[in-house]
DNA sequence: ATAAAATTTTAATATTGATTAAAATAGTGT
DNA sequence: ACACTATTTTAATCAATATTAAAATTTTAT
């Protein structure tokens, strides 16, 4: 998380924003939110947004970029803290999901890289990709170390993936829910990777 | 399959509307697609929709109904089919997967349920929600009968039912990439469901 | 070949929501 | 209290698309 330090409150605020936008995002989809449902999480009036982005689709592409922070800082960590492959990428997934339901929280779902113009679409697609190349990488680093069992890497990846990405359109901030997310999931994921015996 | 049986071509060409608005949602999501963007698919324009559905939310609708149809039968046929319950899980899981890449694709993802109008949205949560809680089932069912460790079924659920879910994201029609998914996926899932041992 | 029905298009209209500009308010340092 | 800056609102405008109605075309049955 490079950004977020700024403690100005343009800053603060612009985030505020975001973590509204993504909500909204999430629940009802790019075009399917309009600028004065997030304005109006934030107690404020649509156009006072524009104050914050250029127009909409800054919005989302902002959001966007977050997301992708969040999911790279998650991998960063797992990856720093050694081990297998088979523990860096169950660590890498406990990050993310408790980046996802905490503080960090909401992430916006990038479902609508579509939506997005060419620059920016391409600039995202390509942290996305560099993500899902990351985490394919920790499972062959896992196959090569034994950790975890020789598998279709690229299916595997979009498996988990899937299911990490999912998350938001259940998960709506109910503690408890975040709470039982955090532990089980990881084990959930990773559980069908691990070598057998052996 | 209930529907579809019918040779008409006004319900023939209503399945394809169906199935080309399913491939715009799926990429642009609901309000990003417009209908032209579907009438253009059929080589018709978009007023031409209106003979077929009153109006676009009703598109949406119609394209949910069905992606909850598929569904249902993959889960029928699995059922249908008796074995263990980690059997059925699997067996469901690999119907769903086929038909999903199958002729009867594209399906659409259920994400932009909000935006449907009350007594739909009603309708389709339903759908949704007894579709996870006969997965859940199937779940229970292999725990009961000893062909699946105990876990967190609700999670275990919500997991694999993210990564089928997300399928549409990056499956585009790409027949290699179908027979891998087919092949693959089912086992990916299942795998980590497995009992150990014993 | 022709009439009736089914399907699609053309040409408006309506609505929604993004965007902008100017005015008003709140905040900050002196 | 004052002047200056930052933030937000009010009030238009603009543009895109959903929607409708009437006309044109195609299909089907006879």
């Amino acid at each position: 998380m490079a950004k977020q330090a700024e403690e100005t409150r343009f800053e603060l605020q612009k985030d505020r924003m975001l973590r509204a936008a993504a909500e909204c995002f999430n629940e009802k989809g790019y075009s399917g939110t309009s600028l004065k449902d997030v304005a109006n999480k934030l107690d404020l009036t649509d156009a006072a947004l524009y104050y914050y982005v250029r127009n909409k689709e800054q919005l989302v592409y902002l959001c966007y970029v977050r997301a992708a922070d969040v999911g790279r800082e998650a991998m960063r960590r797992s990856v720093a803290a050694g081990g297998s492959g088979f523990d860096k990428v169950e660590r890498y997934l406990r990050n993310h999901v408790e980046m996802m339901v905490g503080e960090q929280g909401p992430i916006a779902i990038m479902s609508e890289i579509p939506s997005l113009k060419p620059e920016h679409r391409e600039e995202v697609l390509e942290l996305s990709r560099k993500h899902s190349i990351a985490f394919e990488k920790l499972i062959e680093e896992g196959i090569a170390d034994g950790s975890i069992a020789p598998c279709d890497v690229r299916m595997t990846g979009n498996a988990i993936m899937g299911a990490i990405n999912w998350i938001p359109k259940w998960y709506h901030g109910d503690a408890a829910v975040a709470a039982k997310l955090v532990e089980e999931f990881p084990g959930i994921l990773a559980g069908g990777l691990r070598a057998t015996g052996r």
